[in-house]
DNA sequence: GATGAATGAGATTTCATTCAT
DNA sequence: AATGAATGAAATCTCATTCAT
């Protein structure tokens, strides 16, 4: 028995036979998987942590084998890194979708970034777990999250420049101070909402968060709520 | 006793000696060595995150052994809510030292704490640290973080009212609003100057924080800078 | 790729040398490295006893690395229930294989029990050993043996039941008291001959248990020898 | 403060004070502890086994501190070793109060030895771990029950030739068989009641086992009930 | 592409023992 | 006599990673 051939008597599904229904080529399939463990990642990242998050456990929540982690991103903290990533984008992409004049610009990006939280509370979850990762001064995805919080600074300038151009922002208003001082509140924000959901008064603190932004940065003469 | 003098071969530092500066009794012992444990858990936490912290690096960090921070803590868990705890207590001290009228209150916080940040780096950091390790929804610290904002939370509406009782902050102020936008704010200002120490404009975004409060929170007649 | 060839310096087995002896399919490495893990944990607790045995040497005496027993069993109370049924097993299956009338059916398990005993002391001291760790109230194991037990007593009155019916034990024995009475016994016995193997006289005393139960349970009118 | 003496401000209760009701001589509070000791320990070791118990819990439960175990008895083999020998008191006192013919000597033995278990079962449990514990090759209490073992065994067979000598007893009996086997039986059948209490036929096999011994051991002629 | 067996480093925790008070 | 602070060895368990299948 041991001399016959093994294919015939493997027990595993047919390949062909799932082919129906799943990616056809190979190129599919990889960035199916891919994303599959992507998001399963950053799912238990939001509940136990990066560092409680084993990849043996992120490749069979996403469905797949204990091994497939480090088949396809080689490492954790590869795998990290793209999760992310990926949380990031999330938050680019709102940002990116913006329109209106300066400030306007900048009420309406206070106003999805909360919202964004209140809607899906298990992606900003995600996105704060590593956020809150990366604090320490040795951590590895502490240059991740400069960068990123580098580029919401940046187009946030660029929305104060913007307005300070169309007449919305005052002119005296500093506009790295203004992104830092931004992002910096909606980070926080968000972040207590997260830690003690009930406690905090979200409408109350949207609220707020609005009118620090327009009382303080409109251009005089402008009419403020 | 054997004949051979035994004081001179001694190779443990002499008792007298000692008993200058080393601690007599066994309570004074046993606080010293928490204390020092509480301290080197802080700064090992802010260097290199919550859970790559371990406990046997606690006690040689402190001058002790490997086994100390469980006998004298009983868990690692225990060890970092006692730490997390401390650091909190450094704001606490900040924010209850205070003094003002309301809107001084509230501007005196934001520039006391921002610039605890610059004084103290390693503090702030470890406070960052255990802050950041709070924010999955499992976590073993989110549970002493919500009721710390909550107790900043309710100072911070305090002083709002004390504000609108004293006239210089608008009686339309919504205080629980307020003191999530505040506490927010400063917080993840804060943050981001961690992860990213060159990259924050940190006189600007302190000023920044500063007309938030004033601009938007100043009683309509009331000369703002 | 090197130039050099690297078969020839490839430290590890060959391949092909290793196929005939070693399994191919990973059901049959796995199969193979539980059966050796449980061998081996059996071999180390009856030197050592259950407690004074680490998982890690388990996994060491089985010719694989300290960490295979937790990826195997998970614990090492799983460990050590697989490892006591495995014990348990070697007398059900000598139970099992008795034949005969309802007396000799008894008389024959006294005598094959203690000749177990002789025969594999090694196995016999595992069984002893994790029996008598199941003593304590909040032993883990302590279910594991009162499975055990119980079946033990369910065979033996089922012997006593046959025996009544073929007429070769006294009808008035009480089925229960009878299973307690020789399992007791037997495993009273048994331990007894490995605390002090040198000082207790094995062949007078399989005799005298033998007699305990032919004298004491022959039916009226058979001759007891 | 440093300067002035410390004994002065002790915060200890006077051990004068304590004396009224505590014994008076070293000697008798030495005792006293040792005792203390000695029962907290058998009621750990009956609960958890040997090596879960600890010598800080030892102490503690005894009412004194974690470290008296070391101070009067200097290691955890030596406690467990004294405690053994206390339970093993227990059996030889009961063993040693017997009186009658010698068929009535081994009958009394079998009932009074299982009624003990019933009437104090934490002590049997006591007894019955720490002789578990005994069972693996090279277990520290091995020898203290081989010794033992050897007493209560030489002791029956006293009894036999007893029994042979005043007519109550078969003189084809083996006094050393009947003790190995008698001992065998008591010792099985009572570990067997502790492991399922529940499971066992409590009264049946008492009943059992004294049949045994009379049916096989008495005299010819002996009216057997 | 995917699996999972195997490794071994490292984490937390327990604890017997030592020793100063 | 008694306490308990401190040590450090050793245990269990987790898990990132490697690699044969």
């Amino acid at each position: 028995m041991p001399s016959t051939p093994r294919s015939s008597t493997n027990t595993r599904p047919d390949p062909v036979m799932r082919s129906n229904t799943s990616p056809r080529t190979k190129q599919e399939r990889r960035d199916l998987a891919e994303q599959s463990l992507l998001e399963a990642a950053r799912r238990l990242v939001a509940r136990r942590g990066v560092d409680q998050t084993s990849v043996a456990d992120v490749g069979v929540a996403a469905g797949y084998s204990r091994g497939l982690v480090n088949h396809h991103f080689g490492s954790k903290k590869v795998l990290l890194r793209r999760a992310a990533r990926e949380s990031q984008r999330e938050i680019v992409e709102i940002v990116e979708g913006l329109t209106g004049n300066g400030l306007e610009l900048l009420v309406a990006m206070v106003r999805s970034y909360l919202s964004w939280i209140d809607r899906k509370p298990d992606d900003a979850r995600a996105f704060f777990a590593m956020w809150g990762a990366a604090l320490p001064q040795e951590s590895d995805l502490r240059e991740v999250f400069a960068d990123f919080d580098a580029g919401i600074r940046r187009t946030i300038e660029q929305f104060v420049r913007v307005g300070q151009g169309d007449g919305t922002i005052r002119t005296d208003a500093e506009p790295a101070g203004v992104a830092a001082a931004v992002t910096g509140m909606l980070r926080g924000t968000g972040a207590q909402l997260l830690v003690a959901p009930e406690g905090v008064a979200v409408e109350a603190a949207c609220a707020v968060c609005e009118q620090f932004v327009r009382r303080s940065l409109a251009a005089p003469g402008t009419t403020a709520p």
